[in-house]
DNA sequence: CGTGAGTTTGACCAGATGGTCAAATCAAGA
DNA sequence: TCTTGATTTGACCATCTGGTCAAACTCACG
């Protein structure tokens, strides 16, 4: 393992191709399902020299969800309660969607461990994730009280906009195996923005 | 490998025994995380006795997928032309969501193998599953065509179904690690009712 | 009963996999 | 250039895992 000072290029230049390597294939295969030795031929290591930067595998995957859970959470950390509501919510949406369309492997590596019981992310989830969630349905609440949004449920709200965003990324085979050749987004954004606009108009 | 007569009292109890126990391990650790072991352990029954059911892993994968596919496009399948536009679109949701709720363990085992890209399914989603699809979106264009209901996308209003339903099932402990105590289908059931009304209203 | 088919299992095997280690090689500053 | 720490690797190990097999056991039926 090197050692505790400034990382040096080299450092650097590997241990960032061992979690864009990770990423592939633990979003593809799953965490049981990865290889430590698919891990270092993809990232152009060996894997002796790969346990050189990242004690075990689990080290790397835990680095690599802890590294991207800021990331996939952004874009409701920026809901902001002084915007225009609808507006607010539907850029949410937007970002969300594109992050399926864009950032498909962190949307899969995510899936995967939350499928089969978030085994390695449940702390996250109870602490940082609800936090986060109960501060933003607060501000819904509030716009609803306020009717300048339909009432509704604010945490199954925000739980319909996951699962309608992401079901893209994580379940693409399935969508493009129905709509052939079709680009899944063009249809999906126009399609979400319709949906949340009558559901969140009074 | 039992012979190929009518199948006896024991071979009825042990493959369903092993069918169910598999469906417990699949849905929870996906394929490569599940072991023969722990399928024959919780079956009750040695690892060669298992394999003396089923040739191999990958047979009572298929098995059990194939056999459960029929289950789970039930819903789909029932959606009826003559019957009201609405209600029948209304009832199919309903079913899912009680799908999700009653089955949480065959949607999350669909969910493991949509998400890892499908490798032992591939052919079932592009045949049968293209073919009810696009069977059933031509009643629902029909329906637009008619003004009974909000024309839509129709493959991305079967799509937000999916993953709207699908989502309790498949997410379930980030959906409960948010809810606490409450029981998910109880908010869930009148807030997708409600969207689903809201969105079909032309 | 007795017998043959159906069922079960302990012992075993080969390959995969996560991880270790000492030795070899490389790189950068004195 | 030389030295020292950083980097890389071949060889190796223990364990896990899917699968096999021959022998033992059980059951249903004549």
């Amino acid at each position: 393992m090197p050692k505790d000072r400034a990382p040096t290029r080299i450092q650097k230049k590997n241990r960032a191709a061992i979690l864009e390597a990770a990423l592939n294939v633990f979003s593809a295969h799953g965490f049981r399902g990865a290889t430590v030795d698919q891990i270092a031929t993809e990232a152009g290591l060996s894997k002796p020299n790969l346990l050189y930067y990242f004690p075990s595998k689990e080290a790397i995957h835990t680095a690599l969800l802890s590294g991207l859970l800021e990331i996939w959470l952004a874009p409701l950390h920026d809901l902001d309660e002084s915007g225009d509501p609808l507006h607010e919510i539907l850029s949410y949406i937007h970002r969300k969607l594109q992050m399926s369309r864009e950032l498909p492997r962190e949307s899969r590596l995510f899936a995967n461990e939350l499928v089969q019981g978030a085994p390695r992310i449940n702390d996250a989830l109870s602490n940082d994730l609800k936090t986060l969630v109960d501060e933003k349905t607060k501000i819904l609440t509030h716009w609803m009280d306020q009717g300048k949004i339909a009432r509704l449920h604010p945490y199954h709200l925000i739980f319909s906009i996951w699962a309608l965003t992401q079901h893209y990324a994580d379940f693409d085979v399935q969508v493009r195996s129905i709509l052939g050749d079709e680009d899944p987004f063009e249809g999906a954004d126009p399609f979400i923005d319709t949906l949340y606009r009558k559901l969140l108009t009074p």
